[in-house]
DNA sequence: CCGGGGATTATCT
DNA sequence: GATAATCCCCGGC
């Protein structure tokens, strides 16, 4: 296997980069910890019209600035004070797309991943949704802004897992109801079927 | 199987 | 002081 390039995050359509990572493989290695997962479920944010994202009309913080850095940087914040959220930024810099990873299918280390979620036993809510993916993953605001082509946080490609696109499906986003009628872009990929997919397909 | 509500705190106004 | 790109548990069917 080998890491995607950054010609990968560069392309300039978000929504094409959240359909291509499906099937793409997320590894960590932190504090000594290998463990990885397969993509399952993404959902793309829209540099400046979009209101569902952080950097909705230009908004810039402290906490979304990695947002405009440039493609292939990880993104990581948190959610309901609590939830670690891993996003991958996209197109070029001061362009703040952003591609949210909502749940992966566990690989390797799931032993490890069990223990820093406190389960016992593994089962689809390992790393069923994006709070979920962060805490098997051992991935905290702290690795916002790393380049996803160094160690701590990589995606490779899985050349032995082609999708074809009836293998995957799309729907409007999850939990951003805020964004009036933004929230019904359908914006969130998935791959149909799959047990680690976060929600059922709305229709 | 499905819906409702509480947990918990960084972040922004 | 209010909100939030969520999760888990519980009760009802």
């Amino acid at each position: 296997m080998k890491k995607l390039p950054l010609k990968f995050y560069q392309h300039k359509d978000v929504l094409h980069i959240a359909r291509q990572l499906l099937g793409k493989i997320v590894v960590t290695n932190i504090d000594g910890i290998f463990t990885s997962g397969r993509i399952v479920e993404t959902e793309a944010y829209v540099a400046l019209t979009d209101k569902a994202s952080h950097s909705f009309n230009g908004k810039r913080t402290a906490r979304n600035e990695h947002m405009y850095a440039p493609a292939g940087t990880a993104y990581v914040y948190i959610c309901y004070g609590m939830h670690q959220m891993l996003n991958v930024v996209t197109n070029s810099k001061n362009i703040p797309d952003a591609v949210l990873i909502r749940a992966v299918e566990p690989l390797l280390g799931i032993d490890d991943m069990l223990k820093r979620t406190g389960k016992v036993k593994l089962d689809n809510t390992l790393t069923k949704g994006p709070g979920n993916v962060g805490k098997a993953l051992g991935i905290n605001k702290s690795h916002s802004g790393l380049l996803l082509l160094d160690d701590m946080i990589s995606i490779y490609e899985d050349k032995a897992s082609k999708l074809s696109d009836d293998q995957i499906g799309a729907s409007k986003r999850i939990g951003v109801e805020s964004a009036g009628a933004d929230a019904l872009l359908p914006y969130r990929f998935y791959i149909r079927g799959n047990k680690y997919v976060s929600a059922r397909p709305v229709r």
